[in-house]
DNA sequence: CGATCAATTGACTTAGCTCAAAGCATGTGG
DNA sequence: CCACATGCTTTGAGCTAAGTCAATTGATCG
């Protein structure tokens, strides 16, 4: 767990009342949950676990991060550790809002992929401070409604899809959260390595690697090093990933 | 897609203002609520679609019913017949709110299981009207994070486990929602045939049913009919299901 | 009491997992 | 700047859980 870092923190949250569900946010609103707001700086590998009592909402503003499940960390296992309980729930990217369970209720934790700004609020002290303000209480209702569509999707990519379908799939989704491209050729740079595809997707590393290997052969796909992918056709990647 | 009954709705809808969400919603609200609430039953089969436009927030009363995806019934399937797609998100009980997306928005449909109430408004109304009592707001926006919550748990499941695994889960989740029951023995009537649950978990009728047969002959599952199921220990069911 | 539809069981096939061995990047120290 | 060490990634060779196809049994209902 990091601690809190005394730099940028009034920039890092100045620029999230900037953003979506904050802009139209009241002063005296702001103000209250500036109070409450922990703003974090995490490096690659560094983590973010639920507290003990109450659930977490956490707001990425800069970089990007897997959501892990943390089944049975129960101290024994010093947190992050590559262990045993490799599920990853989601990977999160600026302008995510992200809820995590407190360690009671299941428990999860986000891991930095690289460097991640975040802003993290006890959900209760937030949900209180945001009652003054229905529009914002709103703008996270929508935003949480649009991550279940998201995560209905995930879960029939998980339960009916081949190995191909789902990265493809999985490659697509990249696309359009990382370069914000929908057509057309892109690149761009994955923060996560083939492990962490795998264990997000349900396949295993080998799998993973293997299916990247078809998709170059068939020209869809051009990597460089490990991370940088070139798209050369989304659209026949999306037709790939079924509907 | 079923017509509005004239029958019953305002108990109906009465009920529901005793109901979690509503129980502290103030009567401003109530009335605007009641003026844009379309109430409903259905019976078994019958379905209520994502609309064109906008997204649709339904609030389950009475009964049961599996969320389909609809990935692509163009018109030409008339849209419940049991053909191609068959990917179940979710069955969902009384009490539980679901959010429809427009049929734009990737599409959804909810087809009961049986006789069904429920009530369902058109997300933006909702919301304009929720806006003036943000308690109520609150209150849909904490089960929202509660379902995503639970649609992680099932990700889980759908990525990393293994058949015997999935069923265990499947039959201690309808325990706790169908019969409330945590722990010890449990009997309750599935709602719903080896097909959905086979849908639901990503698995094919057959192996359904052999996990069926497995647990059976382990004694640790009795059925009776198609439907009856008796547990005989929730907890060593849990134990299989896995962390 | 058949007719019908759901569930079960069996035989066989296969996608993806496991285990194991190279190949490449990326970083470090000489 | 190069050599080596470490950790990803790729590739290969079986193996197994689950899918497919097909036939049988069992429930439900007119």
């Amino acid at each position: 767990m990091a601690t809190i870092p005394d730099t940028a923190e009034r920039s890092t949250l100045a620029s999230l009342f900037g953003e979506e569900p904050f802009s139209h946010c009241s002063r005296a609103v702001a103000d209250r949950l500036e109070a409450i707001a922990t703003v974090l700086t995490l490096s690659a590998g560094e983590t973010l676990a639920g507290k003990g009592d109450g659930d977490r909402l956490v707001f990425i503003t800069r970089g990007s991060a897997k959501l892990v499940s943390c089944t049975a960390p129960h101290g024994s296992t010093p947190i992050g550790s590559e262990g045993e309980n490799r599920h990853i729930l989601a990977f999160q990217f600026p302008g995510d809002i992200v809820s995590i369970p407190s360690q009671r209720a299941g428990g999860a934790y986000l891991v930095a992929l690289g460097e991640l700004d975040l802003v993290a609020f006890d959900a209760r002290e937030f949900l209180d401070a945001a009652e003054g303000d229905p529009a914002l209480l709103r703008g996270v209702l929508v935003r949480s409604l649009d991550t279940i569509q998201r995560n209905r999707k995930r879960m029939m990519r998980l339960g009916h899809r081949s190995a191909r379908q789902r990265i493809a799939g999985f490659l697509v989704t990249m696309a359009e959260r990382i370069a914000g491209c929908t057509e057309g050729p892109c690149e761009f740079a994955l923060p996560m390595g083939r492990g962490d595809i795998g264990d997000s997707l349900g396949l295993t590393i080998e799998t993973v690697s293997r299916q990247f290997t078809e998709l170059r052969n068939e020209g869809l796909v051009t990597t460089k090093g490990r991370a940088l992918v070139h798209l050369s056709d989304i659209d026949r990647l999306r037709h790939e990933a079924g509907p």
